[in-house]
DNA sequence: TTGTAAGCGTTATCAC
DNA sequence: GTGATAACGCTTACAA
């Protein structure tokens, strides 16, 4: 007995089908292949539709993976999920993704290394990846050949990219700050070499130089860009001498500025009255805190959103050549309760 | 030429491997498959592993999935992966999953319906799904069958599962603020059909009753997991009548105690001076917040871990039986700063 | 010990 | 229009 039994307790396939409409194999994956251009009778595709449904028959995405050296599958690498932004970037490129037909497999880079999750990617045959701000440039070189990908946030001549206006959201923070009246500013933020938050201190600091108004390296706090990182900042500028000690503070990442406020709060300093602090990024966790932190948006799940579109275009293109990455995506002053006047 | 051609841009198959060492590619396979029983000369096999490193062969998991109708990957849904908790989860299934060789296809209920996202499982061959709390049990019948499944926080006699101490960390919380001296407390939390946080309601209750405390319906507050559901509940609690008015309030979820705190704070009523509040969870946020929240700490990794534990127990045993659930995870009273005596 | 061959469930190219 | 038939890259008896 060559042919397979009918044996109900594994999925139907294909076969299954065509023995049950009396037709092919072949002719039940042209029914059913949704493919535009198969000229099959109107009897016998109401035949194969029939038969498909009373067997329950999904297609096996794998068995077709196969064949057309496609998954359907897109990896997605971040450097920190628990960050709120990054899963939101996340979460719109799942979204896109979804509505394409292509499964993500997330990775968070504190878990699991990149070269190790990159492997593991390609062994699934993943169609593409985004990559979000991790210096993915920096990555071994054979790590990423033959891939298809996209970068988030890291600018690139080698791949196609998205970005969100990092400059601009230094610039609006250093805007709002001045415009207030504060001139003693502080900056905190990562060490990293994460492009966009490179660029959201050089906006920074170029609008203060722009207003004649200087970044003295004291107030400059370089930490991690996590809740203690801004605590561990703000702490410290606020052991400066009173002449030293800023007014107000820029926190390149949202997370740093929470770390920040909880700091003052916790050392008796009013916000804003003795002390504005800025985020960047609008997580959700801005609007919880108490005061709501005023902050810089930055539309994550767009980011990811165009991420994966730019992506699964190029899937889709049939290996078309690379678009090009559009205009940086505009970001906006959220002002809330964390600043005021001098 | 039927034969595929050496194309180096194409990844490098056992076939090639095979020309290359001057082997039969089912050789390649034997030794490139790690297969423990398989008996090959040491010489071939140093041979083929040569041959393998020199084309930068990497076994095709896609290819080998459908001959061993094992797709090495597992699905998880949980009700929001912007809840912190839920992040956890799957963190720790994550983190058991890669560690096993499995890849993990992460479903958020908002943005996919169960069915559907059950649905993209099933045809990519999933080996297993972990569902978390959301009325799995609730699911259409068919959605699952044939699936191996472990739940997480929702008993079944049907499926597999894990689970923290509900009801211990409503007691918990109880007995903290009983011993604190508190008499007229409040509940919020969720009016869903989640087993695990309708069971920390029930523990919260009957402590409660055992003390010989009433809760009166008025301090009973049904609001949706989160931050503005805590955020309504509370300001509906201050606006009670003084003598009703709870001096202390157990939220069965962190956010929701989160938004409670900021209800407080921004309506000037001191915590915990005037308002004790317990969440549950711990999430990080729990510690970003001023005061840093009290609240009963639930092994959201360790949840998530033993899942995945369970579940891939299950695989790996080629179809053994389904283990049983081991005891309810412990969970723990952290007290901080947002409860007090009355 | 190693090679041959039969699938796994699809898609896709042809003849008929 | 429809049906053989050959892949896709791999695992796994079974034969040599």
């Amino acid at each position: 007995m060559p042919t397979r039994r009918a044996d109900s307790a594994r999925p139907a396939t294909t076969h299954d089908v065509a023995r049950r409409a009396g037709v092919s194999q072949a002719t039940v994956s042209l029914v059913l292949g949704g493919n535009p251009r198969a000229r099959v009778s109107a009897q016998t595709r109401e035949r194969v539709v029939r038969a498909a449904g009373e067997l329950g028959y999904r297609p096996n995405l794998v068995a077709r993976g196969l064949v057309q050296r496609k998954s359907y599958a897109i990896g997605v690498m971040v450097p920190d999920l628990s960050n709120p932004f990054f899963l939101d970037v996340v979460t719109g490129v799942q979204r896109v993704a979804a509505e394409a037909g292509y499964a993500v497999l997330p990775g968070d880079v504190r878990e699991v290394s990149p070269q190790r999750h990159l492997e593991a990617l390609r062994a699934r045959q993943v169609d593409g990846v985004i990559l979000d701000g991790f210096g993915a440039l920096a990555l071994h070189e054979g790590a990423l050949s033959g891939m298809k990908v996209v970068l988030v946030d890291e600018p690139s001549e080698r791949w196609p990219g998205v970005a969100s206006d990092a400059v601009g959201a230094g610039r609006l923070a250093a805007e709002h700050l001045l415009g207030l009246g504060h001139t003693r500013l502080a900056f905190a933020g990562p060490a990293s070499d994460v492009h966009g938050l490179r660029m959201r201190e050089r906006g920074f600091v170029q609008a203060l130089r722009q207003a004649g108004v200087a970044l003295p390296s004291e107030r400059l706090r370089r930490v991690p860009p996590t809740v203690s990182g801004g605590l561990a900042a703000m702490k410290s500028l606020l052991g400066l001498p009173p002449a030293q000690r800023p007014t107000a503070c820029f926190c390149a990442v949202d997370l740093v500025a929470a770390g920040a406020l909880k700091a003052c709060l916790t050392a008796g300093v009013a916000v804003p009255g003795a002390m504005s602090i800025v985020g960047c990024d609008d997580v959700e966790l801005a609007r919880v805190l108490t005061p709501e932190l005023t902050t810089v948006r930055v539309p994550a799940r767009e980011l990811g959103a165009r991420a994966a579109r730019l992506l699964i275009r190029q899937l889709d293109d049939e290996g078309g050549s690379a678009p090009r990455a559009g205009r940086p995506l505009p970001v906006k002053l959220v002002v809330r309760g964390t600043t005021g006047p001098v």
